[in-house]
DNA sequence: CATGAATGAGTGTTCATTCAT
DNA sequence: GATGAATGAACACTCATTCAT
């Protein structure tokens, strides 16, 4: 929908009504009528887009039983997501913090719904072995997903790498480090010391 | 300055000049006076914020001389700077696509003397062969600044990590990625491979 | 009728065709399909109401032949039906110089044969002799008419008095003044000078 | 001003502030610059209206002595106050139930005063003898009060009486009453009873 | 006959900006 | 330089009314 797209562009406060409506190609009135509220479109359009992503994601990730895989195959299919131009997630995790509280209300269940996602991907990971030991889960989860979700910041159509290049890139990162070899201490214990969930949770963040 | 913390918490369009003058504490007629247009202010509230970012970055990693060391305390003055509620930086990262085309143009300066710091770190770390060969160092730089930047989006202040220690958490991450010794492959090369700078460039991107 | 009672709250503007349906538990479309124009629906309300209240006033006074006890009859049920809050006869007297001259049109009948009511009243007690000699009856009229309809102004249900009692006190204060007997000119005559038809008329106010 | 013109002619709600700001030959944005809300306007144009009614009143009766010469002089401004076209006090005694509540609680002092002028002027009259004993002055106030108020309904300019001549006639009636010598019973005590403050007050009527 | 989507004029209000003092 | 009144465009939203189903 260009609702999506104008609220991304232009902000939640910056697109406004009239300009949806135009680029819609419906009248102001009608769309007024369909959602009285700025704030009732904005929910219908984040619902519907986050639900359609959700959706994407859970199909995409039936291909592959290997953990790593599977994560590798769905952060394409987000970044993918996020990268369009009237993307509800890219909406969902931007605006977030600008959304009224009652909005807010309304979207945590979808929310929560795509963070589950991930949340699942990684604890997979995580009882296969794949995931050095002691690591704060919600953590990593942050950290892969900001790093992905990061893309959207510089990423242009046309550009040098393809989404799927780039979402493989980063799943490389993410899953070995930058560090060389030779920098690399011969265990990585105590560096990722203090990270664990033993230490205090991060969970109750919002 | 409050004008920061406005344009952050509510967006470009959604922080008026009246709000902002008023919670400076000033009269709106000599907001305006002083800058006549609201994107002078916004320019003027991003050059000085960066400004600063950037010299407090250049005087910390002056600390040492070890390139991941001086990565890890550039990455923590960086965060504690992008957490900051009148944060600048944030601006200048996620307003970016919503600016004017004429104060981006007028901000470019600013924002290539904040990337370039960073590049210059990635780049001494690399010279100095403590990151994997044949990587890109543009999207090195460009995952790292993004792991690290997505925490604005989930800190909150009061949680269970200050920080500090969530820098330091993503600069372990960042370093040697999430994998286990077990699931680590024996060489690194092949997972990383087409990431070379030989491949397309991102050089090109906004 | 609900829709009675929002006209009288919020003022013909301020009433909506949306607010009566939602309160007369209809939906819109229905109610716009008996009553195409807002001002059909006024109508209505009023003609409905106003003979009803013709109808109590006409029947009540049967109940006695002197011409003052029918007045206080009429009184009190005038009284009683002009504070109900979904009164059409309140609506009828406040808002008529609001109305569009095609609604008063409409409306000339129900409210010419509500006046004509208290006309008649006014006429017999003094074809009676009951009432001060040389008095304009229209006048008289409007005077008793006036001070009981005040009583919508300030009454409020669960108050002090009853309406039927703020009636016959009115009632009372009508008939023989407020003055004290020794205040009281020996003759009133002179008083009243000046006051008969034979004066200007008044007939001919709207 | 305009404002208070078509405040009573469309009410309220049916006042727009375009149309106010057309008829007062100002524009739109100066109108709403000086009352941001349009509450503001309201309370600003009743606050100034009434005081300015409170001032002549409470001037012409400095012209006697005699209490009801001063009851009657007072009712000739008052009336003369309600009848002019933008009456800020028809806008106080008509539009009072439907001003949002926050409204009201700014304007009670000057509807306050304004009512304190009329019931001094009763317990003058009163404390001089010249009511009957045992009248509940409170609804004597509410009685005088209303009888002239109601003028408003139905006065024309141009009509066959000027204001001062109904203020007049009204002030005769209210005196001495409508009934005939004949019709007037010997004592009008019995007529009375249960009208006197001992009885349930109405003071506490809104 | 009943419904509710569609419509566009109109509402109060906010806004960045200008300008005279 | 500092101020705040003035301005008019734009805003989200409400409304009575129309019309296809």
């Amino acid at each position: 929908m260009a609702a999506a797209r104008l609220f991304r562009e232009r902000g939640i406060a910056g697109a406004s009504m009239r300009g949806i409506a135009q680029e819609s190609g419906i009248l102001l009135g009608s769309l007024t009528h369909r959602y009285p509220k700025k704030s009732d479109l904005l929910l219908a359009v984040m619902e519907a887009g986050v639900r359609r992503a959700v959706t994407a994601i859970e199909e995409v990730v039936e291909a592959s039983d290997a953990p790593l895989e599977r994560l590798r195959l769905a952060l394409r299919v987000h970044l993918n997501e996020l990268l369009a131009p009237d993307s509800a997630v890219w909406l969902l995790l931007n605006e977030w913090a600008r959304l009224p509280e009652e909005s807010r209300a309304e979207l945590r269940d979808v929310r929560q719904r795509y963070d589950s996602v991930w949340q699942r991907l990684v604890e997979e990971a995580s009882a296969a072995g794949q995931l050095s030991p002691d690591l704060d889960l919600r953590l990593v989860h942050l950290f892969v997903f900001g790093a992905v979700n990061s893309v959207a910041h510089w990423y242009e159509p046309g550009g040098a790498r393809t989404p799927d290049e780039i979402a493989d890139a980063f799943s490389a990162l993410i899953a070995v480090g930058v560090l060389s070899d030779a920098a690399r201490p011969p265990t990585v214990g105590p560096l990722l010391h203090g990270m664990g969930a033993s230490a205090r949770s991060v969970d109750d963040c919002d």
